[in-house]
DNA sequence: CGGTATCCCAGCTGATACTG
DNA sequence: CAGTATCAGCTGGGATACCG
């Protein structure tokens, strides 16, 4: 193994040694970033993220969803343990809903991927329409 | 505001306004997110990441995944300029994917959240038994 | 070896209507 | 206000068979 080699196994993650392990840690795995990557969670913790919200404040602002999808999103970020929800006992109700330090911890590499996305949404834009355009690479 | 509020809007990154501006960009933002979260990209970028692999290799190393999911995936990654397909005209074929710069840019932030998964597992799947256990907090 | 074509089902998702 | 219930459509993804 050279030099590099070994720093870079030091110093580097390797994406092998995080799901290969067993199928049952894979899977686990898998499933954490799948609902990391899901239609709305990664909105819905980055809002939280801002600080606690109700459920009409995170509908209004995460333009699209529907209050199915925003009441199911949100029970499984609180399953995993990601958002904690705090039921008000008033007429009309008040629920809000605030990020725990699990989902915080969580905010800081998920708002790393945001931003990358945001920075490379143009570039992305364009390889699509190029790739789209052309038939095959060299025609 | 508090200094604290005035610091924190300087330095971090704000979910809403990376997605609240035009629905067309926030479908973009979103799109791009959905691929990362989809159910191999991550484990395949995280994979090219460490050095060009070829279709079989990729495919043993990615417990599970089916040959059309493999292809399907790499086409869409191929598709938005995260991986690059080399072709040898040999018999038998040979195929060889390779991150491009663009791929390991995202590469960057994706170990992150793989970093976070991979920690964080244990304590997930906790708070999940916890949550399937009991049917409601207070009871 | 490195795919594609087809079939098929589970589950995600939206729309609508209803409730405490 | 903050949901749930139900129906229905679409898509993701696996199994299998086949092709260059």
């Amino acid at each position: 193994m050279t030099i590099e080699g070994r720093m870079a196994s030091i110093h580097e993650p390797r994406m092998h040694s995080m799901c290969g392990h067993d199928p049952q840690e894979a899977e686990m795995f898998r499933s954490i970033l799948s609902r990391i990557g899901d239609k709305w969670s990664v909105m819905l913790v980055g809002m939280l993220h801002e600080g606690p919200l109700r459920f009409t404040e995170l509908k209004q602002m995460t333009s699209g969803i529907s209050a199915k999808m925003l009441a199911h999103t949100l029970r499984q970020l609180e399953r995993d343990g990601l958002v904690e929800r705090e039921i008000f006992a008033e007429i009309p109700p008040r629920v809000v809903y605030r990020s725990t330090p699990l989902g915080k911890s969580l905010a800081v590499p998920i708002m790393a991927v945001a931003e990358w996305a945001s920075a490379h949404q143009a570039e992305i834009a364009g390889n699509r329409d190029r790739y789209d355009a052309v038939p095959d690479s060299g025609a």
